[in-house]
DNA sequence: TGTTAATCGAGACGGTACGTCCCGTCTTGGA
DNA sequence: TCCAAGACGGGACGTACCGTCTCGATTAACA
């Protein structure tokens, strides 16, 4: 997520030093935020044909200087504009492993349905055919895992046996199951289903698939 | 896959009627194949971004025009060359259900691992997104579903009880699971790996989601 | 203005032989005239800019091969097209030398006001640039000059006095003139100046002129 | 001879007010002249077939941008680029009116025989016909009148007796004559005329048609 | 109170690709 | 052999962006 900019305080690692500001004009700390918002909104108003840099700058009302003393190129831009909006995959705890499986599908489900989520899986799937930013791919996925294996451990933790290999099996089916079948109808058909719906779906794929967890 | 071009025999719906050629000098018809090789080997040279049309008809030994008049643009003759390349999902039988399946899972490894299979994720995935080449993404996935459907018919043929639901199920499961883990690792990871390897995981895949279908 | 297309029996040297008609489909005789009257129509339509040899072909009716056929390329095409409409400089003879110089000096500026002549101007001038057409500018020097030179001629026939150099320099100023008059206005000035209007300025013209023969 | 782009300060009407530089990167006042002399460059050197932007843009070391961003189209930057080798057709002075008139009409024919003068005849002619252009056909047309009516001023202020109506006969006769022999020979016929028979022609050319002064 | 230096909005710059249009040629089946 | 139709290879057009650059104006901390 680092941008090619200079350092700023938050990021550095001098525990003790004081730190000292740079010399001349500081950065517009609102700028940042501006440009992401504009990005994503172009993004999303004219898909990524109609996503110019002129244009996002203009919207964000800032110059094109600014926005490539913070990103590198369109690209980056893009992929971190969505990235951030898409961010918070929060954990889930119900209380029980299988209701905090169907939450977990049943965000997933949710965010892909979300024009914005959506946008971060086209930017998943492209960033890993473009070498330099495969970062970003792995990065969304880690996201995802996380809150799975946090689910897992929290199951153990309350004295469930949980295979590992199993584990991972599920996983892998819950998320691909989900991700197949939101790319079988597209986000936002125009009317997102009813989240009752989504939640009843992801319950039953969760209860067929929870088995495997007894050999 | 039909573009925006004039009607061809094939397609016409004139059952009994003998079929006129069109006036004027009918197109080349080494044109069509020449001009999609051409860009496959633009795609895979340049990637995405190196991939012009001046260059796409330049290789072909084609005029811009003759480029044109078959596909509006450009966005639309890489869709179809990746589609037109990564056609075949061969129909696969080997006598049982579960070497079907794992064979199955293999292919669709074997060809996301493989760059022009990839794309074609790629591809599908973004025009999920893209309105008008949604058409495109349902093609792709009715083509990998069709293999598996066969299978699954053909299972039942053997007199093996197969309810719906669980096929349906372990189909998305699988290629859903296969799908995220091609992604987690990329494409063509510099070497892809073992066909072995590849199998072989497909079967213990296969092997722990079978025991769904006995409810 | 002869066409590089084969020769035709009019053209032909051949005194007392028989001619052959060629073998094969003769030539459409109907098309020259079709094709010569579409040009006109879509250079004035249009303007040089929208001189297209489709459109001309479309317009006349006809496939683009027998344009080529009969004319070399687009150039010539559009200088034979103009010279063939503004052909006639018709023959004056009013009795006098001055009666004769008012209606020669009074056709030219007809001639150039009206959108046709005025475009064998242009063609003119462009094909003194063009060395390949210079040709047609020549000729339509000559086709002008032939008309003075015939009034002059008539004079000396009618006993009067004219010194060959005082009838160049004559001419050269009466047509130098009202050239230089109509480009000052313009062709077709959305309305063309009263008839009477121009032979009164071709009056004034010559009258001043005349002095220069008596030296 | 104003251009599309936005006002400069010599055009600017505010009297008192200081001028303001316009936000943004001031264009590079070096690239007018750079893009003009390699317009005229390529023109002279491929004529009007081999005048592409992208040659004019290349030679002159700037993109097509900078280009479009001061002439709207190539038509435009050819006849400005011609327009602007032409200008000078400078004053003459010889202390009589019969050597001025020699003068002028010397200069009228040595411009119309240099290539560039010659196609500023072209442009004239062209442009006359053009609507949008027109204005540079009377453009080029006052610049030479100009001379030839200073001139007459000048002999006025010399105490001659110039007639008005004479004046302009003896003007549009002398520039149409030139025009109209200079039309009849081409422009730079491989080897431009000797200088002294330019002046002998004209010098005859003006004595003939001097008496027409004297009523 | 300047001086220094980085950032800001604006927009011109050199490039490159787009998709369109047209030229002059070629290739059909039919006249 | 010509004809109408229209595809073909080629190439220029004018547009749109990219990522860089150059302005004058700001905005701090340092002197």
């Amino acid at each position: 997520m680092s941008r090619a900019g200079r350092t700023r305080p938050a990021e550095e690692a001098a525990p003790t030093t004081a730190w000292r500001r740079p010399p001349g004009r500081p950065r517009d700390p609102m700028a940042e935020q501006r440009i992401l918002d504009a990005a994503i909104e172009e993004y999303l108003a004219a898909g990524i044909a109609g996503f110019t840099m002129d244009r996002v700058a203009r919207r964000a009302g800032v110059g094109k200087s600014t926005v490539y003393l913070r990103w590198p190129d369109k690209d980056t831009l893009l992929v971190e504009s969505v990235l951030a909006r898409s961010g918070g995959i929060e954990d889930v705890d119900t209380g029980s492993l299988r209701g905090d499986l169907v939450e977990l599908a049943g965000n997933l489900m949710r965010f892909l349905l979300d024009p914005v989520g959506f946008a971060s899986l086209r930017v998943a799937v492209e960033s890993v055919a473009t070498r330099p930013h495969r970062r970003v791919a792995i990065e969304i996925g880690e996201r995802h895992l996380a809150a799975a294996t946090r689910v897992f451990e929290r199951a153990r933790a309350r004295g469930e046996h949980v295979d590992e290999h199993a584990a991972t099996l599920l996983t892998d089916c819950i998320y691909g199951a989900v991700t197949i079948r939101v790319l079988r109808r597209g986000p936002d058909q125009h009317r997102a289903p009813d989240d009752a719906d989504i939640t009843n779906s992801c319950a039953a794929l969760v209860d067929s698939l929870l088995p495997l967890l007894d050999r």
